[in-house]
DNA sequence: GAATATAAGTGTTTGCTTTACACTTCATTT
DNA sequence: AAATGAAGTGTAAAGCAAACACTTATATTC
């Protein structure tokens, strides 16, 4: 069925780019793939495909994250709508979204089917089209959403220490964190679950794992307290 | 020219829909539509339009805002994409806009051609699609917004007093706010300048004008400083 | 022209949040 | 048994945010 009134319009083609996210050796990585196809072909570009007709663009950006990682239970938030002209060679609108995603559970098989390559975010090499620009709209969205929302808690494995968590936070905001102002923080949130072992790999002493609990968190919201780091 | 990967891909309809703020009466307002097609016609609806292969989204949206107001120097900043399969009965994308315009400039006689009023985001009646959707997350990114960069400003005529300044800040984060703190704070930044007349209109004793001078603001970012209300 | 009405304009105190800062503990390795 | 190195812990100072009430200016009214 087509409705009289836009039988004249345009029609564009319409992307997903997808800024997949990781965490490992204490910093940010972000997916990255070598293009396979033209325009730009070897580019080094960001995971993406288009849009069909029938699948609406959110679950066409999970598709995308699903098929380069192998991940399917993922966090994932709109940037926004890159729409130049002249950013691709053909007119292509792009609607990027950043993807959190625990990095131990990337099926690392497809990293050589796609030419992917987890890269750290202080050592991205230059990236073709808008894809630079997109990175630093992404970081800095991250940045202001990790401060006040619990979602760096998707980058790390079910069980977490204190110093990793801080690590990740530090990549986040490119800066040092007081270790002890940090702990204080996140803990007085008592939305943590302090477990009984300990990870031995980073030091002799150990340090303790915790969980996210998401109940706790509810409880936190539901008394008119927020999450905060 | 078509690059032969795209070929076989899909296209969509790309639309814009502008969330037009003004401030009168103490009050935020958005500019709303009769629709004047099916489907949904009759329906309150936001401004918007369809974007041209031709033109980038952020045109599309200037060129909407511009021709359903009459006004050319916008403050507009994306809100993000709208891609639900079924927002519309056809399959359009929505990139959604919001701008703020000093109401004053709004050339009243396209409010008859278009069937279009300002009407109180307090009260809003229902909008058709995804519409209403799109102004409860504007209104959350404007709060944002607003309490961190100067853009509040768009929104009033060159001068201003203070106290329509806090209207206008009440009005977005629809909360009262203590007059001496507000003061204290917008004046501690030194981005305004105080004029020697005042406005006599809503008090005998009358309210000094002041006017945002943006080399200030842009002193105050070079001194590592921010704008915070 | 004196009294009245009304919004504009002005500082200080208190509490809270953020920042700065250094030593002890634990477990392994030598 | 000693040494190593990261994990873990508390307090004080400063800065920021929130609460709060009276005076001033001018038009209007009597």
């Amino acid at each position: 069925m087509t409705t009289a009134f836009y039988q004249n319009k345009d029609k564009l083609y319409v992307a997903v780019d997808c800024i997949i996210m990781g965490f490992r050796e204490n910093e940010l990585h972000i997916l990255i793939a070598k293009r396979p196809f033209e325009p730009m072909k070897g580019g080094w570009s960001l995971m993406g495909g288009f849009v069909d007709e029938s699948e609406s663009v959110y679950n066409a950006a999970k598709r995308v994250v699903s098929e380069f990682t192998g991940i399917e239970d993922i966090y994932m938030e709109q940037v926004g709508a890159y729409g130049e002209v002249d950013r691709d060679l053909e007119r292509v609108v792009s609607i990027v979204y950043y993807a959190l995603v625990d990095i131990e559970k990337f099926d690392t098989s497809l990293a050589a089917k796609y030419d992917a390559r987890w890269v750290k975010i202080t050592k991205l090499p230059e990236l073709i089209f808008d894809h630079t620009l997109m990175v630093n709209d992404t970081l800095n969205l991250l940045q202001r959403r990790a401060a006040i929302k619990p979602i760096g808690f998707n980058l790390l494995p079910e069980q977490f220490t204190l110093p990793t968590l801080q690590n990740l936070y530090e990549s986040i905001y490119q800066e040092n964190i007081d270790k002890r102002n940090f702990r204080k923080k996140i803990l007085a949130m008592d939305i943590l679950e302090k477990m009984e072992e300990k990870d031995k790999s980073a030091s002799r002493k150990g340090a303790f794992y915790y969980r996210f609990i998401k109940e706790k968190y509810d409880q936190l919201i539901q008394q008119g307290l927020h999450f905060s780091i």
